[in-house]
DNA sequence: GATACCTTATGAAAATTCTGGTGATCGAGG
DNA sequence: CCTCGATCACCAGAATTTTCATAAGGTATC
């Protein structure tokens, strides 16, 4: 689970750091919204963390701005001010989640938890068509049968269920398996979804994974 | 977009169902904690506000409830409790939003929206006539059929589609969709504009693109 | 040191994209 | 109303790009 703090006040910056990273989160910090939104529109990160006064571009600003990119990270929004017009334009800019400081940390835990349990990625299996794919275990099930995933072949195939209907493009795929700094090459991703077709099709899915040449690939179910 | 309210004490549910009902939702009420946990597992909903302090099942125990049969229903859970551990608790039970009693109408709407924004239940898409351009999937669809748009094809479609009932001239197509600095002529366009016509053709659409001589296209509603 | 996993490289195959040409259509001007 | 030039539509095949499948070399792990 990574996530991505955007404040300013490196104090705080650095305790939320901690904090989390003691609760077993990735944890990266921008220092002001400009850099915040570069980062953050790399797609990378499961929930944004973001105060509203900052230099350079506040808080409202930049959830807009990811928003604007039809980026679908979840935004927890965390600020001094508690008047409810700022809460209900934090809202509207685009946030999941309004708390106000001083905050209790047990709070910010539990909201994080509801925001990343809504997305879907604490749930123990995924499911598309008539194939799971087990969290737990990392492995493929269709029906009785089941087979073992790779590390890599799980991230790839997990990213993949979790954007559902959309399509993914192979930059997205390395930036998040491989990680947006790698030097990792589209070739990777090719060579994996090679994997994961001859797996699913080991087990009888009707999972199919289709390349859309020019986007990347999409999940769809194979009808007969 | 269907809502269910649960609340026992009737004044306050009974003026939420007017307020919700006057900003376009389906909703309906439940009057303890039994029933409303009982309608809530039809799945039926997409948001659940629910209250804390009921007879029968409190708003926890709902939330406990509804969670364990892997019902994925947003839940607004809204009280007068306003100590922290409550939150926590409410949180912790699967809640995906806490607010207290009492709260502003506006605010409320606002985590509504970001609710219903976030499962994502309103598709991106471009509509023109009978006919959307699925942003997600670079589909055309019309009713029940769709196909699928190249990536130069898709690009040209939406940049008609974002003109709305402008005249797009093809040297604007081509400086937006082939790069102002590009060697590609205007028989591109042409090509292009023949390939989505068939394609449109093909699902039944009643979009027309239509050639205006020396200026360029046009989308029109063909009527019949 | 055997096994599984990851990376790199390559050529074949497939689909998209581009090209040039031909015929159809339109509108202006006689 | 007819002619002519310009513009547009369409086609078929070429060129390019993208993807697939496979193999082989590295690296980590037990």
């Amino acid at each position: 689970m990574k996530i991505l703090v955007i404040e300013d006040e490196k104090l705080l910056a650095d305790s939320l750091k901690t904090l989390l990273e003691s609760k077993g989160f990735q944890v990266e910090v921008a220092y002001d919204g400009e850099t915040g939104a570069e980062y953050a529109l790399l797609g990378i990160y499961d929930l944004l963390i973001l105060d509203v006064m900052m230099p350079k571009l506040n808080g409202y600003q930049v959830a807009r701005q990811v928003r604007a990119k039809r980026c679908t990270t979840s935004i927890l929004m965390l600020t001094a001010k508690s008047a409810v017009e700022d809460r209900i334009s934090g809202l509207n800019a685009g946030a999941d989640y309004y708390l106000t400081k001083p905050f209790d940390t047990r709070e910010l835990l539990a909201c994080i938890n509801a925001l990343l349990r809504r997305q879907g990625k604490q749930v123990d299996e995924l499911v598309f068509g008539n194939t799971a794919l087990d969290l737990d275990t990392c492995t493929l099930v269709c029906g009785d049968k089941s087979v073992r995933l790779s590390a890599r072949e799980f991230d790839v195939m997990r990213f993949m269920l979790q954007a559902q209907d959309r399509i993914v493009s192979k930059e997205m795929i390395l930036a998040r398996v491989w990680g947006y700094d790698s030097n990792a090459v589209e070739n990777h991703v090719e060579v994996y979804v090679g994997f994961l077709r001859k797996k699913l099709k080991a087990i009888g899915s009707n999972v199919r994974i289709e390349a859309i040449r020019r986007l990347g690939y999409h999940l769809e179910v194979e009808q007969g």
